[in-house]
RNA sequence: GCCCGGAUGGCGGAAUUGGUAGACGCGUUGGUCUCAAACACCAAUGACUGAAAGGUUGUGCCGGUUCGAUCCCGGCUCCGGGUACCA
């Protein structure tokens, strides 16, 4: 019998929808493991062969813990709400949902093709109102809270509302708030609340009519569609992420993440420890205060600078601009607003500026130094002010040179202790203190687009409530126009009656993506759940995600704001654990391998690749999927399009070779390939085992199927063992295979070093030959059922087993079966002569030595060279110096 | 610029982290089967040299430590990723 996997593998699909095998329950007698894929926003183009790699892995991972007695959390969902499927909207009209939803139903069928041990039961759509009913009231929960700086986490703001009625708040007395509106006091509630509105400069993009996060914009332009983004001040929803910066960067240490992706995560916060300094100015009571890491190099200040933000008309140091200079500096300012959009695109900088025409005062040296103005200095960063230090920053040297100004060096190196002394004087003297500050800034929440969660606030005299949270889910109302109004606002503006009951207006804007990825994997530990995002009980036995795999793409997105959000979460006591995701690994990309095919410019013939230094041609590319280990399938070629039809070929060696190149997986350069082709040729089963042999897990390499034939013919040879099943007892060495088989895949597996584990399989398959004894085979067979569940169910049903093989348990290595009577040595003597010698590999050095002096082939060598020394790892090598 | 990571046959990649470099697979060559091709199976396969045994050389480049270096140290080159006037 042949290995049909066209027939195995659908069968097995069905019965494992049938029997439920893949569903999993909270049991207290079994310990828990969860592991989580990243879900995928269901695209238009469906799944490519990319996409699966971590699927492949993470299954291979569940299906493995699963046979070594834990009762694993496996689940898969949809990231369904996004800029795509609007974007195709705008352009068909076809209602975002509809869209949504026929591609998720393609998605679901590509990704039961590969045998996956998802729960479907616990499948989440972010854009399911009783799924994003959890995310508004995440929301409004934030909107309720602010950061407790004292008790270091997050309390209701209520709190907050009587310390300042007690007049326990700096700056506010009881009588002050008493006296406040509510507008006055909405106003300033926003200023501590986890979710709050603002005017701030965001990132606007024109073209797709919406603002923009930091992580959503790349060298200026959309991460979506490359459109250009620009800043813009704007009133908009946030998120203050900042609150948590140091508590997200303290958490990283606890992780079992790549080094790599901690290091991104750690820049992203970016934290530096330094001091707060005012300096006086001359000529008026206010001070400048500005914020440097290197306090040490205060003797070397020769000039400050200020943002240019600062000195606008109502900037907050407008004053310090005099008169005689405010035309250049209106100037400047122009300027620099014009160029820098221009050279965010162009990446290049030049040195510019201009005096304001006031001084500040060293306050070490007593000197007055001039105040400048420069783009070179951020207002979004410390204090939108420095004070310069040309000796020992080369972006304050460059500055000093083009203007002339002194240069004084001070410190040479950097010198904590000396630090530690000025910060303790500064302190001392009133001028300033230590203090830390961080990159990361809070997260714009408001997209001016419909296909999102829809914020649930209204508003009343223009100030914000939230929504009553008996009313969530605030349902996304339908509309047939998804483009924004003439008036510029959001598409949820068209509709009717976005109001409340009482007639007030809703907010019109809705959430960005990473709203409704942010605690996905809460709701899959109790998805059906009407009372809370997840209840008590599923959430202290599930508590985290011991094994996330995904692209390091959400190093700066997603992965940030789903540790923020649950870390409020674990503040508001809904879930008992900080960190969501304990171990991380990235799988790497799978990039495109394109092919060529090579036309004679003058016949019009097509050349073999070998072939085209003697011609003139041109490179066209050609579909990859008529392409085998990089011969050309003429037939198939003639027939792909209609212009090829009459192709003729210059062949080498009777066939047509095509070039190639690693480029991105795209449409253009056809060479997508898709999952279902190859699962139709080779099956499931093979595929999974190719991609995992592929490379290492977390490198990104192309998709080149020239070595598939080698995984499939495996899978052929090992179902053909089975034919003949005998119940013979295995030979020593047939069980020494096995157990170091078992060994082998179990510390792979372990290590997520599946491409070598796939090689093991193979080795062993080598080493067995014609073995078909089932003492051998049936450990074999579970051992190989995290790859290729399909066959080994196969064949694991046939052995007569009335039960999945996945309810079978590992076999254990024994390390009994290793031991050998003797070892090969490998000798060198000297680097030069090389020889094996077998011995006994239970015998002390010095016999050892012995017995290797008097082999042979030593002799012959050392004849008149005494030895110096011999050496001797046990086990392993005899080293003979002379 | 700064911070990470990497470089091994014709190709993808192994190497218990200081101990026989090149596992496993692909490709290539030769063979068996076949009228023939395909499939399958067997064998060889880093390079140079040699009829062979063997010899020489070999993990991006230069140098060092060591009996011994793909691995450790110093200095480069190139490639990939992150980040960028972040004070």
């Amino acid at each position: 019998m042949d290995y049909n996997f066209s027939e195995i593998e659908p069968k097995w699909q069905a019965e494992w929808q049938r029997q439920g095998t893949y569903k999993v329950e909270v049991n207290h007698s079994k310990p828990k493991y969860y592991v989580l894929d990243m879900f995928p926003y269901p695209s238009g183009a469906g799944l490519h062969v990319g996409h699966p790699l971590g699927y492949i892995a993470s299954d291979i991972y569940t299906r493995y813990k699963r046979l070594t007695g834990f009762n694993v959390l496996h689940p898969m969902g949809f990231d369904a709400f996004g800029l795509p499927a609007e974007q195709y909207a705008i352009q068909t009209g076809q209602h975002p949902a509809k869209t949504t939803e026929e591609n998720i139903r393609r998605y679901r069928e590509q990704l039961d093709k590969l045998g996956f041990s998802y729960d479907w039961s616990r499948c989440v759509e972010t854009c399911d109102p009783r799924y994003y009913k959890w995310t508004q009231w995440a929301f409004l929960k934030m909107f309720e809270s602010y950061y407790d700086i004292e008790k270091d986490q997050a309390r209701p703001i209520s709190e907050l509302v009587a310390r300042l009625e007690r007049g326990e708040v700096a700056g506010v007395s009881a009588e002050k708030w008493a006296a406040m509106n509510e507008w006055q006091r909405s106003d300033y509630l926003m200023n501590y609340r986890l979710a709050y509105r603002a005017d701030t400069m965001v990132n606007w993009c024109e073209a797709l009519g919406t603002v923009l996060a930091n992580d959503e914009v790349k060298d200026g332009l959309s991460e979506r569609g490359g459109h250009p983004v620009e800043q813009k001040r704007m009133k908009q929803w946030l998120l203050r992420v900042s609150a948590y910066a140091e508590r997200l960067l303290a958490g990283l240490d606890t992780l079992q993440w790549s080094e790599s992706l901690k290091e991104i995560q750690r820049n992203w916060i970016g934290k530096s420890v330094g001091a707060q300094m005012f300096f006086d100015i001359v000529g008026s009571q206010r001070k400048l205060e500005i914020f440097t890491t290197r306090p040490d190099t205060i003797y070397g200040v020769t000039f400050m600078v200020l943002a240019p933000e600062q000195c606008e008309p109502h900037g907050h140091f407008r004053s310090l601009c005099t008169p005689d200079n405010v035309a250049a500096i209106d100037k400047y300012l122009a300027d620099t607003k014009k160029r820098s959009e221009r050279e965010r695109m162009t990446e290049t900088r030049r040195v510019s500026g201009v005096f304001t025409g006031s001084h500040a005062v060293n306050p070490f040296t007593g000197e007055q130094i001039p105040i400048y103005i420069s783009d070179y200095v951020l207002a979004g960063y410390g204090t939108g002010a420095i004070m310069a230090v040309p000796a020992h920053d080369d972006r304050d040297k460059a500055f000093a040179e083009h203007f002339n100004l002194p240069i004084i060096s001070v410190v040479e190196g950097k010198d904590q202790a000396a630090i530690d002394g000025i910060l303790s004087e500064i302190e001392q003297r009133g001028i300033g203190s230590r203090k830390v500050n961080y990159r990361l800034r809070d997260a714009i929440f408001s997209r001016q687009r419909y296909w999102g969660e829809p914020i649930p606030v209204y508003y009343k005299d223009d100030i914000a409530y939230p929504l009553p949270l008996e009313e969530l889910p605030l349902e996304l109302p339908a509309v047939d126009d998804f483009s924004p109004t003439r008036t510029g606002e959001p598409p949820l503006a068209r509709v009717k009656n976005w109001q409340t009951k009482d007639g007030y207006p809703l907010e019109t804007s809705t959430m960005p993506g990473f709203a409704g990825s942010s605690a996905y994997y809460l709701r899959y530990m109790d998805p059906h759940n009407d009372h809370a995002l997840v209840g008590k009980e599923a959430d202290e036995y599930w508590r985290d995600v011991d094994l996330y795999i995904g692209g390091i793409e959400h190093a700066t997105g997603h992965l940030i704001y789903s540790r923020f959000w649950d870390k409020f979460l674990f503040d508001l006591g809904v879930v008992v654990d900080q960190e969501p995701f304990k171990k991380l690994v990235n799988q790497g990309m799978i990039q495109g391998r394109s092919n060529f095919v090579y036309r004679d410019k003058a016949s019009g013939r097509f050349i073999s690749y070998g072939l085209i230094k003697d011609y003139d041609t041109q490179e066209i590319h050609v579909d990859v999927n008529i392409v085998k280990n990089d011969i050309l399938d003429t037939e198939a070629f003639r027939a792909w399009r209609p212009e090829f039809a009459n192709a003729e070929f210059v062949l080498e060696s009777g066939k047509y070779i095509c070039g190639w190149a690693v480029e991105k997986m795209s449409k253009s350069m056809y060479n997508v390939v898709n999952p279902d082709q190859i699962v139709a040729d080779y099956g499931a089963d093979t595929l999974r085992m190719y991609e995992m042999f592929l490379g290492p897990l977390e490198q990104s390499k192309p998709w080149d199927t020239n070595g598939i034939d080698g995984v499939h013919k495996f899978l052929r040879r090992f179902w053909n063992l089975f034919e003949n099943i005998t119940e013979e007892t295995p030979t020593p060495a047939e069980l020494k295979t096995l157990h170091k088989t078992i060994k082998k895949i179990r510390e792979d597996i372990e290590n997520f070093s599946l491409n070598t584990s796939v090689a093991a399989f193979m080795i062993c398959l080598n080493e067995l030959g014609q073995c078909n004894k089932r003492a051998i085979l049936e450990p074999l067979t579970i051992l190989l059922a995290p790859f290729a569940p399909h066959i080994t169910e196969e064949v694991w049903s046939r052995m007569g087993h009335a039960t999945t093989v996945f309810d079978a348990e590992m076999p254990e290595f024994n390390p009994d079966y290793l031991v050998e009577d003797n070892f090969d040595y490998p000798v060198s003597v000297n680097g030069k002569l090389r020889f094996k010698k077998t011995l006994p590999l239970a015998i002390d050095a010095t016999e050892i030595e012995k017995a290797v002096l008097a082999d042979e082939n030593a002799q012959k060598w050392l004849e008149g060279r005494a030895p110096k020394k011999v050496i001797i790892v046990p086990g392993k090598i005899v080293n003979i110096v002379i």
